[in-house]
DNA sequence: CTGAAAGCGCTTACAG
DNA sequence: CTGAAAGCGCTTACAG
């Protein structure tokens, strides 16, 4: 009932725990028979190794720490997906931690860098607010870390990371508006301290500056990543002097918030306004209209940076190169998006 | 820059490793003079105790395991946050565990609840297809499990839990639409393994009945909790021989899926057919038009899960009662549902 | 107040 | 193939 321990078990069935641990981890160098008899210990006791002392004695744990700012986000479905996939080919499990629920401090971040007990960190998107913890844990712990979806800032420019190429994917959707005939568009991006957004910010203000078009006062708005910030930043744009006809989202939540709120101003998607998005999540298919947007392979990153982590795991934290690697981003044309009225 | 040891510390410092555990873990129990001498001596090293080694030594890990169906779940946004309010102020962290995203076999589930290095286990929803495999790592391991949202089937009825009244719940929405005029109301719930689609199945034919109200043929019909699935439910749905004028969805991402699979047969809601949903997530108040659902109140049911694991943590498993705690759902009334046209 | 020592449950060279 | 023994990094009675 209460946790046996290798001794017992050890003495159940006749030998020493040397040969208990042997059978469970390297059979082969056992006799059948004695395997039988310790065999049939364990299933008597019904033993289970101690995890902790084992992860203790071997000073690894195969467990793989994997980050993201938010469990309730759907972006980081199909990114788990591709996580789990790949761990458990490596022999990995998974624990997940959470930064945003109620908006860790440093400090936690810090602790929960310094203390977890993993092989490796995967840190997922919005990790830029705590690069200098990253660091200083890295640089204590000497723990691998890679970085998903987000770029890497130039301080942790050693880090090694998975994502799309978040200019050139905002500057495909800029242009996707420019294309059909748009001139007044505008963007509603995240928090200033991201790196995601300002890349995905210079996406949009390179294709537009290429396209010869100018930015207007108030065009570019920030909608924390949310939907009532997006529907605040919407409203915003709307009084403009001069209001966009088509707005650029820097993700598919605030794309949502920002339909939403152009529905309420009586406004008709994508007649009046062209909205476009960024992530693709299950939800921008069943948007009203449906959301036209940026595909991030949300899998294929997810599984990337696991075998990536597992490499830095396995082979020193120093191995290889520390390159991004860019994984191929898509526009999704759905019906969000049609010429402007004039 | 690799991992210092205690020892090292306590050579710098001149003392003894005892001494300098003492200063981390009782430091009221050292001269001010050994605490400084010690503190320097930390600092200069960059030292962190090994966390793995202090979880062996105490026998425990201060570590709380969250098992959930799905990180990209919304409904579990406001849920963590109460989780991690609730475990902060009781000194614990938390880990999160997903078991749906590669659908986990009950293999995997067993080594996970057996295994993890974690004082107490809280389980989020959809836990009865591992029914079996809970009750064992339950007496294996003396593991205190709460269980949160999901009622808790037979076999494991000592378990304490944590949720709505479904039934009453699912009652209440079906209600809702009865009092609006409603006659032929369908239902779209979740797999027949699920307790909660049982319980919230079992409202709604409790509401019809005492409303006189036959259920038609084809009435019921299942949309796996996915998005996916309730557009084919819905299908199925309309193509009734008698089809219904009001949906009960058992969540509200199948409301999502109904909704747009509705609109996409040319049908207008709620004139043409009222639909409501469960959860009140997120997004439930942008969809078209905003979804009318039964709220759980989830920041409250994770704070109570985690005060109660650790409860069981702290004061033994047995602990208590096991009674479930009954938090309060509520109605949302948005505009999905209206008098029917009839 | 401080130190020496035991011991948590394993794994793994090292002998035999 | 098997066992005795060392030791992973801590914490904590137990002396002093």
């Amino acid at each position: 009932m209460t946790d046996t321990s290798i001794k017992e078990v050890a003495e159940l069935a006749g030998v020493s725990i040397a040969t208990v641990s042997r059978c469970i981890n390297y059979p082969e160098k056992v006799t059948e028979r004695t395997r039988a008899k310790v065999q049939d210990a364990i299933a008597q006791t019904g033993y289970s190794p101690n995890t902790i002392a084992q992860s203790f004695r071997r000073g690894r744990t195969n467990l793989i720490m994997v980050v993201i700012p938010s469990v309730g986000d759907p972006f980081f479905s199909a990114l788990m997906r591709g996580v789990k996939r790949a761990a458990q080919a490596k022999g990995y499990s998974v624990v997940i931690e959470e930064t945003q629920s109620n908006t860790m401090t440093a400090d936690e971040v810090s602790r929960m860098l310094v203390s977890n007990q993993t092989d490796g960190i995967v840190l997922l998107g919005a990790i830029s607010p705590y690069g200098t913890e990253i660091l200083s844990a890295k640089s204590r712990r000497n723990l691998p870390i890679v970085v998903g979806c987000e770029k890497v800032s130039p301080d942790l420019a050693d880090l090694p990371s998975v994502r799309v190429d978040n200019v050139a994917a905002a500057s495909d959707a800029t242009n996707f508006l420019i294309k059909h005939g748009h001139k007044r568009i505008g963007m509603i991006r995240g928090q200033g301290s991201s790196l995601l957004t300002k890349d995905r910010e210079t996406g949009y203000r390179t294709a537009m500056r290429e396209a010869g078009l100018p930015i207007g006062f108030g065009w570019v708005v920030e909608g924390r990543m949310t939907i009532p910030g997006a529907r605040h930043a919407t409203r915003d744009l709307l009084n403009c002097a001069d209001p966009p006809t088509a707005i650029f989202c820097a993700n598919d939540e605030m794309a949502i918030g920002c339909l939403h709120e152009l529905r309420d101003s009586g406004l008709v998607v994508p007649d009046d306004v062209s909205v476009i998005g960024f992530d693709d999540i299950r939800y921008a298919e069943v948007t009203v209209p449906p959301l036209t947007t940026i595909r991030q392979p949300a899998e294929e990153i997810g599984e990337r940076a696991i075998y990536r982590i597992c490499r830095r795991i396995e082979e020193g934290p120093d191995v290889g190169n520390s390159e991004p690697q860019i994984v191929p981003h898509k526009l999704i044309v759905r019906q969000s998006v049609t010429a402007p009225r004039e």
